[in-house]
DNA sequence: ATCGCCCATCGTCGATTTACGATAGGATGC
DNA sequence: GCATCCTATCGTAAATCGACGATGGGCGAT
């Protein structure tokens, strides 16, 4: 074969070496935790429930500047990433950091490698 | 009767302590770069990249089994990220990985503490 | 029992994503 | 020149997101 190399190429970028890629569910689970802080409200959520070392309640809504409705829809998409959980406490519901979600995110994202 | 006797007291869970977030910047930040992230195909594109040396091309398409339309959005999307980078060489583009925007990516999940 | 507070869900709307085929542009090779 | 390959973009359609107000259900207090 010949080797058709850019001649004005002094650099060579390209190699073709193959590689393995990891598992493909591993794909889609960093995707999914990606997706979860993939907004800025969301991220705000997470740093806010981080800070505090549980949980918090209708707070968050003080804390990020939307409606009611939207934090709380913003709340479940970070409830069915795992990221956060969600406990009744009476008449108000505090949410508290998974830290093991978090761990595993920052795991995955960390093996990006 | 009051059979829902929750005594609550059992598990303090919320504090209120107050703490001070880190700018809103790196919130939006942050967003943008889990956003490229937060697509199977996109991980795996960006976990390709990092498996070579440094880029590849048309080459993307055949591992992912998507359009090359759709391929080429999904590039689209990473480069906008900053997260990888398009050189033209020839007739065809090959893609690499920027090594400081997946530092970055990794420095602002793993500050998520 | 009733009231009031807190939160989740519903319904809706516009904007954005994701996917594809078809098309256009650029570079190489004949 | 012309044909060919590679890639980006356009146009389109379905699905989802993000935001809101309004509604409803659960819990504690009156």
């Amino acid at each position: 074969m010949v080797a058709k190399k850019k001649t004005t190429t002094s650099k060579r970028v390209c190699d073709s070496s193959s590689v393995k890629l990891p598992n493909d569910d591993t794909a889609e689970a960093l995707s999914k935790l990606a997706w979860a802080v993939a907004h800025p409200a969301r991220v705000r959520i997470v740093r806010l429930l981080i800070g505090r070392t549980s949980c918090v309640c209708g707070e968050i809504v003080e804390e990020i500047t939307l409606a009611q409705s939207t934090v709380s829809q913003h709340l479940k998409i970070l409830k069915e990433s795992g990221l956060i959980q969600g406990e009744v406490d009476g008449p108000r519901v505090c949410y508290c950091i998974n830290r093991d979600k978090l761990k595993e995110l920052k795991k995955l994202i960390a093996g990006l490698k």
